[in-house]
DNA sequence: TGGAAGCGGGG
DNA sequence: GTGTACGCTTCCA
């Protein structure tokens, strides 16, 4: 049996740890006997009057009298120093916050903010997604947990669904008005799509109406009962307006009743209990690199497979005509993208259940966390077996005096502009990680007389010292070296899966400890840390920069730990060379690698370039404008630029190319869709202190009676004259009406050469030579 | 120049 | 839920 999920329920006002287990079937068990509690540390002759006045506390929330349960004293480590604690243990989760205020005013307390269930996981040492024996005995209706011991294996079984709707609707979906019209399932038996138009495909079910749709929709979720729910931001789409349309369609069904939203401003939530739901949005945003993360560009560029398109205007469309061949397509659509989901999550899933085992925190919040929130609590866990007390998290003032002072991060040298042939790329394998390991860097290390381990940063690390930090670091590389080696020694599929998941799990959070010491919410923040990590990193890389030089090759390029080599041809032995060249200088446990040969590419300027490999696949970083806040017009020649230049064909055709735009925008023959910016209302009108040309455009709309308000996506275009911009924009359906005359000046100068700047700045071109000029001659010799 | 405001994904 | 939250870019004032 493993662990899927936990929270906690509250009976008779005592709180119950709640177990979703899997055993083949899902059970729910409850663990009777946790409590909630902190710690307070005071002077030890003061602790026994302390605890009396604490025990005293009396507070009234909703008229009930609230009191801490009881006090014990206990031996525990703070900031390196044995202390006699106090530990406070309260009746209820909730007491915490209510009592806390009051006791603070008494003394110094710990460990005040960590969640009920969490802090279970963490004292019970379980491992979620991990085989136990659990040893259950029946308490009337409920599973009790008496006690349970950890199984070594490391296959478990989950069984996953993915699903995906589909909205008709005329402009920004919303529930009060527009239906769903389409429901696609995707799981390892069956891929299903529920509608409610006729037509026939072996996968497509159709029923009366949107209710049944609905309905058919959660009885299928309830019957096939996922461990995990796969969807493509379903945390903020696809589960909040099943939620809102059922209720609209007053559809009353369970799983609508177990539903929960979690609104954390950026990071919404959407859960079922007992169900794992994973979002695949925010998950792509954080695990792969891309600079775009549609579900069509994650599958293509994470997975290289492609899924059918359809644009909106089709898909409504299709829809209200109700033919064959359109109904068809939207299913076709809605499959895919069910299937893509559940592609992607059987790709990412492994590794946050890895994840979720190493960590020891359920695999939801898992799933949602910021790395250097899972190095938190990892290293709380190690805390809590080493009895040591968790430092707190910075209140206020403190997160605001981390904020503000920064300190010097990675080298990054200043490219070498222009077009490049024969690019090799060098990393140096987990740089920070090898840094912290080798001049055992932690904030209690800091400041001894004994070692000579000063970093370039003039901070003083104690090498005799056992580091918190360091040690747990060290296990983990250590455990990663042992799961590469089991990786390239096994041939079996699903233990491939499993070990390459294991290592990425352990990269992650290895590469994730130099930023936890330097986020200014960790709890184990420590400037002087992160700051002498950077430094001894700039050290290295210097040296290898360094030896570049020394041996004649032409350093293009480097950022913190990478190193773009220019070769002058597709000469590997130079490249081999170069790299045991600075591996023999760099001690035992750091190492160059050799990241991949590109056949060209350029540097704009500090962290802009692209490349192009041999097998023409383009990679690049800061220059693409892809938001909707840039018109057609800008992205489209934008890229067109882009490509030319990778392709070989000269920066004087690409400047050709936008000259030519130019040129065209100057005549007035690109068409009005090219110059549509889109801009998001995000507030009411009349919260504005800024006021930009969409929430003109709105305030007029307004005016004429349209709807728009806080939420409303305002798509506007920008008229010739004088003045400022706002009050030359016009909502498109207005421009086109009135017969206006686009600002070809304002799309030149602040979208295309703004947009094509980002790469030609890097070729010497300015913006003046890329416009089109009736009087001038363009020569080669004009650009530089 | 600082600070306000918008972006992201989904239909 | 013992948790109050991103990281960057662009433009207005």
């Amino acid at each position: 049996m493993f662990l899927l999920d936990s929270d906690y329920k509250t009976f008779n006002d005592k709180p119950y740890v709640r177990l979703i287990l899997k055993n083949g079937t899902k059970k729910e068990v409850f663990y009777k006997d946790f409590e909630p509690y902190i710690w307070a540390v005071c002077d030890e002759r003061e602790i026994d009057s302390k605890i009396r006045v604490i025990e005293d506390i009396t507070t009234e929330v909703q008229n009930k009298s609230l009191k801490v349960k009881a006090c014990t004293i206990e031996d525990r480590y703070l900031y390196g120093n044995k202390v006699k604690a106090i530990k406070i243990i309260f009746n209820h989760p909730s007491d915490v916050p209510n009592l806390r205020k009051e006791i603070e005013n008494v003394t110094d307390i710990y460990e005040y903010d960590i969640p009920f269930a969490r802090r279970f996981l963490i004292d019970k040492d379980i491992l979620p997604a991990t085989e136990y024996n659990f040893n259950l005995s029946e308490e009337g209706e409920f599973s009790i947990v008496n006690d349970f011991q950890i199984i070594n294996k490391k296959k478990i079984s989950v069984r996953p669904l993915a699903f995906d709707i589909e909205v008709y609707c005329k402009s920004k979906p919303d529930a009060q008005r527009d239906p769903i019209i389409m429901i696609g399932i995707s799981t390892n038996d069956l891929d299903r799509v529920f509608t409610y138009k006729k037509v026939t495909a072996d996968y497509i079910e159709v029923v009366d109406n949107e209710t049944l749709m609905v309905k058919k929709f959660l009885d299928f979720l309830q019957d096939y009962n996922p461990d995990i729910i796969y969807t493509y931001n379903g945390d903020t789409f696809d589960f909040p307006y099943i939620y809102e349309r059922a209720k609209k369609l007053k559809i009353s069904h369970p799983i609508l009743n177990d539903m929960r939203f979690d609104k954390r401003g950026i990071n919404d939530s959407s859960k079922i209990p007992g169900m794992v739901h994973i979002d695949l949005y925010p998950l792509s945003r954080k695990l792969l690199s891309l600079n775009k993360y549609t579900l069509e560009n994650v599958y293509l560029n994470f997975l290289g497979k492609e899924k059918s398109k359809i644009y909106l205007l089709e898909m409504d469309k299709f829809w209200e005509e109700g033919t064959q061949d359109g109904l068809l397509a939207i299913a076709q659509y809605n499959k895919e993208d069910a299937i893509a989901a559940k592609e992607i999550g059987e790709a990412i899933g492994p590794l946050e259940i890895e994840l979720s085992r190493i960590v020891g925190q359920n695999i939801f919040d898992i799933s949602r966390m910021a790395s250097s929130n899972m190095v938190e609590y990892l290293l709380m866990k190690r805390a809590f077996e080493e009895k040591t007390i968790v430092p707190n998290k910075p209140k206020g003032s403190e997160y605001l005096e981390r904020s503000s002072t920064s300190y010097e991060g990675g080298f990054v040298l200043e490219p070498k502009k222009g077009l490049r042939e024969h690019i090799a790329v060098f990393d140096f394998r987990s740089l920070y990680p090898s840094i912290i390991i080798a001049h055992n860097i932690d904030p209690n290390t800091i400041g001894c007389d004994c070692c000579d381990n000063t970093s370039p940063e003039g901070v003083n690390f104690c090498l005799n010292k056992k580091g918190f930090i360091p040690e747990i670091l060290k296990e983990i590389i250590q455990r990663r070296v042992e799961i590469k080696n089991k990786l390239k020694s096994t041939s079996d599929k699903t233990e491939k899966t499993i070990y390459q998941s294991q290592q990425w799990a352990l990269k992650i959070l290895a590469n994730s400890f130099y930023g936890y010491m330097g986020y200014p919410r960790s709890r184990w923040y420590s400037k002087e840390a992160a700051s002498s990590i950077a430094s001894w990193g700039r050290e290295y890389i210097h040296k290898a920069i360094k030896i570049a030089e020394d041996m004649g090759l032409n350093v293009l390029y480097g950022d913190t730990d990478s190193l773009f080599v220019g070769l002058g041809s597709e000469d590997m032995e130079k490249s081999k060379e170069y790299r045991d060249k600075v591996n023999s200088t760099l001690p035992d446990f750091m190492e160059l690698e050799f990241q991949g040969y590109y056949r060209r590419g350029f540097f704009v300027s500090k962290k802009r370039y692209a490349l192009i490999d041999k097998e023409n696949n383009i990679s690049t970083k800061g220059l693409e404008v892809v938001r909707r806040d840039w018109a057609e017009i800008a992205k489209k020649t934008q890229e067109a630029v882009l490509k030319t230049i990778l392709e070989g064909k000269g920066p004087e055709k690409a400047a050709e190319i936008v000259i030519k735009t130019t040129e065209e925008l100057i005549e007035g023959r690109i068409p009005v869709e090219d110059l549509v910016i889109y801009t998001q209302l995000t507030m009411p009108l009349a919260s504005y202190k800024q006021i930009g040309p969409h929430v003109i455009v709105a305030k007029h709309m307004l005016e004429r009676g349209e709807v728009v308000g806080a939420g409303s996506i305002i798509s506007f275009v920008v008229r010739n004259g004088d003045g400022m911009v706002r009050d030359r924009s016009y909502d498109v359906e207005e421009f086109k009406k009135a017969g206006y005359k686009y600002d070809s000046d304002y799309y030149i100068d602040n979208q295309v050469l703004p947009a094509v700047m980002r790469i030609l700045k890097g070729f010497g071109y300015t913006e003046e030579n890329l416009k089109f000029s009736k009087h001038k001659q363009m020569t080669l010799g004009d650009f530089f």
